[in-house]
DNA sequence: GGTTCACCTGACGCTCGGCA
DNA sequence: TGCCGAGCGTCAGGTGAACC
């Protein structure tokens, strides 16, 4: 580990610990012992997205875990992640998971989506995205979630996604023009067995990422290679009900 | 009780430059 | 080369009220 993933690792630390409260980039950079201008960078720069995204994701993925295991209200939810508006919570929830915090608990962490094509952007001749999935131990992984994104962390809806049986070559059609991230995950076999439980936290979780890669007009981009390691601590939240999406989209198939 | 929306604020991204 | 400070424009996120 090198010095600038050291100090991260400990404002993340400090961000687990004190995300119900107010949190500012200096608090952020004292901790990492660093300016908050360079913290700043060297945190964008080993994490792939800024300190204030990377503490939305803690509290968003906090809130999906409160919102599944206890009848808690939104409001009260929203102040115990560290919102002291449930209207930005509701918002930025929505933005980032994909449906509203009542429609999350509702469908019991499930969240009906659908992989979807983007019309705002030049999409009229779409391209293709291909590559292959590896892992140092793929026996020990189950199904493979790969989608395309706007950005480095798995919120909003994907662009496009496709499900895997196991690490190896996917192939996702339709991609609208444009530059976007390839997001990988899976969970461990073991965890694979309880699919169909909402899984609201990291426990054998691994992730890849690939990007940014620009798709031009029906053009075939990649290889992408994607390599699946161990979820890390300073490695972004998975804000997305991506797992959950996994779920209806083989209950879909199925 | 929960969501949406307009407005406002502060964090962020970018860039340049200084220092050791 | 690594660390840091600062200016400035942009935009994500926070607030609070209206609405469902």
């Amino acid at each position: 580990m090198t010095s600038s993933e050291r100090a991260v690792d400990r404002a993340v630390g400090y961000m687990f610990e004190n995300f119900n409260e107010k949190v500012t980039v200096e608090d952020l950079a004292r901790v990492a012992m660093f300016s908050k201008f360079y913290f700043t960078r060297m945190f964008q720069r080993v994490t792939g997205i800024s300190p204030g995204r990377f503490l939305t994701a803690i509290r968003l993925q906090e809130a999906k875990r409160l919102l599944l295991t206890t009848s808690i209200n939104v409001i009260e939810v929203s102040h115990l992640v560290g919102y002291s508006s449930v209207g930005t919570f509701s918002t930025t929830f929505s933005k980032a998971v994909g449906v509203s915090p009542t429609e999350y608990r509702s469908g019991g962490g499930v969240a009906q989506l659908r992989c979807q094509s983007r019309t705002s952007r030049n999409s009229h001749n779409p391209g293709v995205v291909h590559g292959k999935v590896t892992a140092e131990h793929p026996d020990e992984l189950g199904v493979v979630f790969v989608g395309v994104f706007p950005g480095r962390i798995p919120q909003g809806r994907p662009i496009k996604c496709t499900v895997l049986d196991r690490p190896g070559h996917f192939r996702i059609d339709d991609v609208p023009n444009g530059e976007w991230y390839v997001l990988s995950h899976s969970l461990s076999k073991d965890r694979n067995e309880v699919l169909r439980v909402p899984v609201d936290d990291d426990l054998g979780l691994s992730v890849g990422a690939y990007g940014p890669i620009t798709v031009g007009a029906g053009v075939s981009c990649g290889p992408v290679n994607l390599t699946l390691t161990p979820k890390r601590m300073i490695d972004p939240p998975v804000v997305l009900a991506l797992l959950e999406i996994r779920s209806s989209i083989l209950t879909e198939a199925g």
